[in-house]
DNA sequence: TGACTTGGTGAACATAGTTAACTATGCTGT
DNA sequence: ACAGCATAGTTAACTATGTTCACCAAGTCA
């Protein structure tokens, strides 16, 4: 009998429309529209049953933001692995978070700059992990092709460099939007720091 | 009579309590934990007492945000202003971004990375314009100097490109500490970048 | 058929921010 | 001196939140 599988596709069926409408407030309404109840109406259910499918709140936003997560990171890969030179590998991944960030500022925010205390029990940060190693391959495939400067040896701080000035463009572009400050175009900002912050770290002669 | 002054010191004192209670709440035990009750109960007071000298929680979150940045903004022009070097200027600027941000990531974490919707009526974001100009101050006397490539002529886009980066190292360490991907040391990192991205937006042949 | 499991409902609880009505106190103008 | 009033506080309540619990209906299985 097919009766077990048909069950557990109605439960998946469930579970995604749940993450459907999550998702949705999320990135209309922001972070505090996505409450249990507003979830659930959307769906015409109680609150109650979406605890059938999630322990709490944070879970299913947990699991929002790693199914997007992964959606990320495919994109990322995708855009990024047929480039054959890693310095320019590094670039378009630089300049991929910066649109992310512009397009999905909500995501972007949770993604990234919410902190998510690593729940016990949480196969959590699988698609984080993912969207970093290819930052990091690239960096590391930099690093064997003597692309860097002969200081630089340890791909983790090098990778941590130019994950943050990215991410700093993205972040502060998604924190202050109608801030107090001045904002500079998101995305020529992020090109001139990537190409500072390469050449800066670039071995000079090649040109 | 000095009453009225009186009346206004008493009153500035309390606000002050408030504030110092908010703060002390914040910092140790972080953003979900300063609610009005438990601000109340640390000075004896009852929840609705605050609202004599807030209008509401986010008003009372703006002035700790206010005062702290302005704390902030005067230990930064401090440590800076004498250097007169305004490259050097800006790499000190860099590191004690990230210093406060390693410091008090609660701070760091509502002073930047949250979004303050710039709330109608509230004088906000004074201080926060205040740090920023320190930096866009140096910028600008660097690229009066000539000390950045030809190609960069706009200091709204350069002082951007420098704070992104130097933002990215902090927000990173405030958002990932204790997440599932590996951490390096923030101040390393933070030099790396500061030096990488001066370099790269400096102009070639001084040396 | 009768027990069990599953996925749902409805009511309730604790804790938030916030507000309204009230009170005490001390200042002020006559 | 006193009537009025502004100020700073309290108490109790309202609403919305996440979450839990007791219950129920329907399908599954021995």
């Amino acid at each position: 009998m097919g009766t077990v599988e048909r069950r557990e596709r109605e439960r998946a069926a469930t579970r995604a429309k749940i993450l459907d409408a999550a998702r949705e407030l999320f990135v209309t309404e922001g972070y505090d529209a996505v409450t249990m109840r507003r979830i659930a109406d959307r769906i015409e259910y109680t609150a109650a049953a979406l605890y059938r499918h999630f322990p709490d709140r944070q879970a299913l936003l947990d699991a929002v933001v790693e199914a997007d997560f992964r959606t990320f990171a495919d994109a990322l890969r995708a855009r990024v692995g047929d480039e054959a030179d890693p310095i320019e590998r590094i670039r378009l991944a630089g300049l991929a978070y910066v649109d992310f960030a512009v397009r999905y500022p909500s995501h972007y925010r949770l993604l990234f700059m919410t902190p998510r205390p690593e729940r016990p029990g949480s196969a959590s940060g699988a698609a984080g992990r993912d969207a970093y190693l290819i930052l990091r391959r690239a960096v590391e495939a930099a690093l064997a092709a003597g692309r860097f400067r002969p200081d630089l040896t340890d791909p983790g701080v090098v990778t941590h460099a130019l994950w943050a000035a990215v991410h700093g463009v993205a972040a502060l572009h998604v924190a202050r939007q109608g801030g107090s400050v001045p904002e500079a175009e998101p995305r020529s900002v992020a090109a001139v720091v990537c190409d500072a912050v390469l050449d800066g770290l670039a071995r000079r002669r090649p040109r």
